[in-house]
DNA sequence: GTCTATAACACGATAGAC
DNA sequence: GTCTATCGTGTTATAGAC
């Protein structure tokens, strides 16, 4: 199979410690003690901290962009593509805990790549408020404010990450499921 | 009226670069060439850089303690009282725009008060899981996870300080309404 | 692939003049 | 209240031995 690379366990770990800390407050020497070598033993695998930020980050914004592309150009009903979405962050969050912190936290110390990311980012929010506003065409949707709707769903699937652990109990499929429920159907009897 | 003394001035300057940066990756130098002096001259007014992220942080988690004991012992009922909390967070977050990022990213940055300030977040949490629960009894909420609609409404509360600025046309009244429509009656027509 | 040693610089914070 | 000068330390990253 796959074998893990040095490379790929220095970027995992360094995740891990950046999930706790942020980019900025974890140092080569954190990172080092915690794959147990010195510092300067990291550059053999990488060429700086700034390319491990990058290989965690842009991996993850091209993998979101990907599933909404494929979501955007089917033929289901706003409603399904909605939850669609949801099980798309579901499952990415589900496999890179550690990731989506930097994801999230950690983009604006992008550097050469920040351009990318915003645009990756931006074209992101664009599909995901065309199909809501197509469903509020189409009368699937409430004539509430687009906007809003997009911020609350978004704001909830982008902190994921921080929930799943606490919630181990919960597997992706019915995390999806209860999610779907209260954010389309909200939470009123 | 309270004039706004240099410290405060130096808080306010501090909270806005936070707010692009984090409190990690803000110099004591950037802070100062943003006050138009000279890194040293900082000192004359606070003790630490420590002691600024405390200023920030404490006072607004207190608000929101404070707040959400006000809402808890009203005789309300659930929805009422869920529609309080939107509106807290409504207020507060516009109120503290620059604030409320560094409440939300760099608490764990605290050094003496962060103990205090898990125990006033979990307290909080503890709270507004407590109401919804009560809600799932009186049958005013729908059978779904307690804890999966608290982080739902929550998470997208804790982000709205990234959203507020961006539409500044919609005013904090109108933006608690809508919000409460989304979130409590869901989004499907 | 890891080490020691170190370069080159940035960091928070202080001392003391004005 | 701000300045210049500086201390002591921490930072990313490189050079070269093993």
């Amino acid at each position: 199979m796959k074998p893990i690379t040095r490379k790929e366990e220095i970027i995992r770990t360094a995740a891990k410690l950046f999930k706790d800390k942020g980019y900025s407050a974890v140092t080569m020497r954190d990172l080092a003690t915690s794959m147990g070598i010195k510092a300067s033993s990291l550059y053999n695998h990488i060429n700086s901290k700034q390319d491990i930020l990058k290989a965690i980050i842009i991996s993850l914004a091209e993998e979101f962009t990907a599933g909404m592309k494929l979501i955007q150009s089917s033929n289901d009903s706003c409603m399904s593509k909605l939850k669609a979405i949801i099980e798309l962050h579901v499952r990415i969050s589900s496999e890179n805990i550690y990731g989506m912190a930097s994801l999230n936290n950690d983009w604006m110390h992008l550097e050469d790549q920040l351009e990318y990311y915003l645009k990756l980012r931006q074209g992101y929010e664009d599909d995901f408020l065309k199909i809501i506003e197509n469903g509020k065409s189409n009368a699937e949707i409430k004539a509430a404010n687009p906007e809003i709707i997009m911020f609350s769903m978004l704001t909830t699937l982008r902190s994921l990450y921080l929930w799943i652990p606490k919630k181990e109990d919960l597997n992706a499929k019915d995390l999806a499921i209860n999610l779907s429920e209260v954010l389309i159907h909200g939470i009123n009897k």
